[in-house]
DNA sequence: CTAGGGTTAG
């Protein structure tokens, strides 16, 4: 039995930290409760940062029971409970525990305090709180700490708000390297890879020292920008300054995944190769996911199955399932997360966010609200945004409004994000509840929310197929003049939509012809149509003309313009376009239609016949025709060919 | 007296 009356404090915080795991922990904590020693709160500080850091909920929990029995806690004990939920999967709980200590009042935050609130803010995706965080920095008189300046960075950064960003950095006194390779990858992040170049020559040219993390910030920024011979002169670049470069695990992964996103797949093998024996899982996943972008699944695959099962993490497994989802795979993809969970892999969000999608896009209702259900469950998804949109997506694709609806109103108010009102607006507009989505766009605003792009085509979108022309006139008006958000093509193509489906074709027309952009064929397309509607002829020569020239191997163009001659009597040009498409000898790619009935997924092509029950679907249909029938509905095929896609 | 910031892959 250890005897620790001769141990001073400090040789028992050593000798804690000195411990690799938890029961060897427990076993000097006993002895210091044997001992008496635990009333001394520098040791039992000692004892509960090593339990709330060690990285495991019941270490978390252990310090947690501890904690919860000192009557006025010291500063260092607070901040080493919040920095261990900041690590945990519960971060929200170091907020609350923040909360706690000014509620109780005996002790202010110091400047350890505020990098792990920080932390939590943006795991937990919460700029809001971040903000609030920020002003108790001010308040507290911490601006000019430099790892409170790093962390405030890395927060705007992690928001992309790059104008807070720059403010924090402009207006502190203190900067260091830390702070311009924040600043650097903040740049990439939010799509401005160009000016994170120029931000680095800032630092050359102030002499700022760099460091690893620099160049990898550095080779972020040239994947972005797929350029690979600026990739390489920073490969250069990591020798001069770093020395050794193998043996840098950080780099060798940042270095391979620079060479695969620019497309270098050679390159990135050779420096895969490099590595021997210690390829790690970042570099191959990296390659994985390279081969998938580039169209190449099957090699991806090939090369996710050479990876010893022991290596693969959730990281890897999710690249191949979004590969899977990215080239429509989607049964492939949801297979591999079926195979995963069955492995006793832990999906942790953005696997089970891409499996819940690959859902959505399959139209699988069942399975998603199985996968939707059972993580739902634990907490921490629910406070995901991310896990609520994906939800709420994949209810309305799938035809289910109401239970999408019934999610999104249960998400409390500081749970909600941009995204999940676009998920939540764009599923009403699918379903024809303009009017819904209209109040939902303004509960938006009154509660702070930011429309963005997306916003807006779904919002614009649901004014199209309701018919509420004035409200979407105006609230495409209000995107520059009330939000500053230019127009894209996309919100020219809505306008066009709803316009055209609304009658008013000049009117249509002249947007078209006015907007900054070129025309793509999505806009031709809903012009052709609206023509076909409201039976203008004249300008959906036009329109088809633009959309043949434009898109000439796209079988299903020809279809319809010449449907669209039929149908107004003019055979002789119908017969002409028709000509065109067998000379040409284009086909229409088949388009599938899946249905999921008990967990099962079924096929279908029109016309096919090779489902085990296409007799009694087509008995069953035929049924149902008539039944409408003989309620007076009048079926118009014509229609049905032109909403093809 | 103990401690904190930037990290690549989905």
């Amino acid at each position: 039995m250890v005897r620790l009356f001769g141990f001073g404090n400090q040789t028992l915080n050593a000798l804690l930290r000195s411990c690799r795991t938890i029961k060897e922990a427990l076993q000097i904590h006993a002895q210091i409760v044997v001992n008496g020693r635990h009333a001394d709160l520098f040791v039992l500080s000692g004892v509960i940062s090593f339990f709330a850091l060690s990285g495991t909920r019941n270490g978390l929990h252990h310090s947690r029971v501890l904690f919860s029995q000192i009557h006025f806690p010291d500063v260092f004990i607070w901040n080493a409970m919040i920095r261990g939920y900041s690590l945990s999967d519960t971060p929200e709980d170091a907020i609350f525990l923040y909360k706690s200590m000014l509620a109780e009042g005996v002790q202010s935050p110091n400047e350890f305090t505020f990098p792990f609130l920080l932390k939590s803010c943006v795991r937990l995706s919460r700029l809001q709180t971040g903000r609030q965080v920020h002003c108790h920095i001010t308040k507290n008189g911490f601006e000019s700490d430099i790892y409170i300046v790093n962390a405030l960075l890395h927060l705007y950064c992690a928001f992309r708000d790059m104008k807070n960003a720059c403010y924090v950095f402009e207006k502190s006194l203190v900067r260091d390297c830390v702070s311009y390779n924040t600043m650097i990858s903040g740049y990439v992040q939010a799509g401005l890879a160009f000016s994170s170049l120029q931000f680095f020559k800032k630092m050359l040219e102030l002499h700022i020292w760099l460091d690893e993390y620099t160049v990898v910030a550095l080779l972020s920024a040239c994947s972005s920008l797929i350029d690979p011979i600026a990739g390489k002169q920073i490969h250069c670049l990591a020798y001069i300054i770093l020395g050794s470069v193998s043996s840098n695990i950080l780099l060798m992964n940042a270095l391979v995944d620079m060479y695969a996103k620019c497309g270098c797949l050679k390159m990135a093998e050779r420096v895969l190769s490099t590595m021997g024996t210690n390829k790690s899982i970042t570099a191959l996943t990296s390659v994985v996911s390279a081969y998938a972008q580039c169209g190449e699944v099957e090699v991806a695959r090939r090369i996710f199955d050479q990876i010893d099962e022991k290596e693969k993490d959730v990281v890897s497994w999710t690249a191949m399932i979004s590969s899977y989802s990215r080239v429509g795979h989607f049964l492939e993809a949801l297979e591999l997360f079926v195979q995963l969970e069955g492995l006793g892999i832990k999906p942790d969000v953005v696997a089970v966010v891409a499996a819940i999608s690959a859902c959505a896009r399959l139209g699988a209702l069942e399975l998603g609200r199985r996968i939707h259900q059972k993580y739902a469950e634990n907490w921490p998804f629910c406070q995901h945004g991310d896990f609520t949109s994906a939800a709420v997506d994949m209810y309305a694709k799938c035809g289910d409004i109401d239970t999408a609806m019934d999610i999104f109103r249960k998400t409390p108010d500081h749970l909600k994000t941009t995204v999940l009102y676009n998920s939540t607006i764009s599923g009403l507009a699918h379903h024809g509840l303009g009017e819904t989505a209209i109040t939902i766009f303004k509960e938006m605003g009154l509660l702070g929310f930011r429309p963005n792009e997306v916003t807006f085509v779904a919002i614009l979108s649901a004014c199209g197929h309701n018919g509420l022309v004035e409200d979407g006139k105006k609230l495409f008006e209000s995107m520059l003049t009330v939000y500053n958000i230019n127009p894209a093509m996309e919100h020219y193509g809505c306008m066009v939509d709803l316009l055209g489906r609304a009658g008013c074709l000049n009117e249509a027309y002249d947007i078209v012809k006015n907007m900054p952009f070129k025309a793509n064929s999505v806009i031709w397309r809903a012009l052709l149509g609206a023509c076909k509607t409201h039976g203008d002829v004249e300008l959906a020569k036009t329109a088809g003309e633009e959309l043949l020239a434009m898109e000439p191997d796209h079988g299903a163009r020809y279809v319809m313009l010449s449907n669209m001659l039929a149908d107004t009597d003019q055979h002789e040009e119908a017969t002409r376009v028709r000509k065109t498409i067998d000379d040409a000898g284009i086909q229409k790619p088949p388009g599938w239609s899946y249905v999921e009935l008990n967990g099962t997924l079924h096929k279908f092509l029109a016309g096919d016949r090779s489902h085990l029950e296409a007799k009694a679907t087509k008995l069953m249909l035929r049924d149902m025709y008539m039944g409408l029938k003989s309620t007076g509905y009048v079926f118009s095929a014509s229609k049905m060919v032109f909403d093809m896609d």
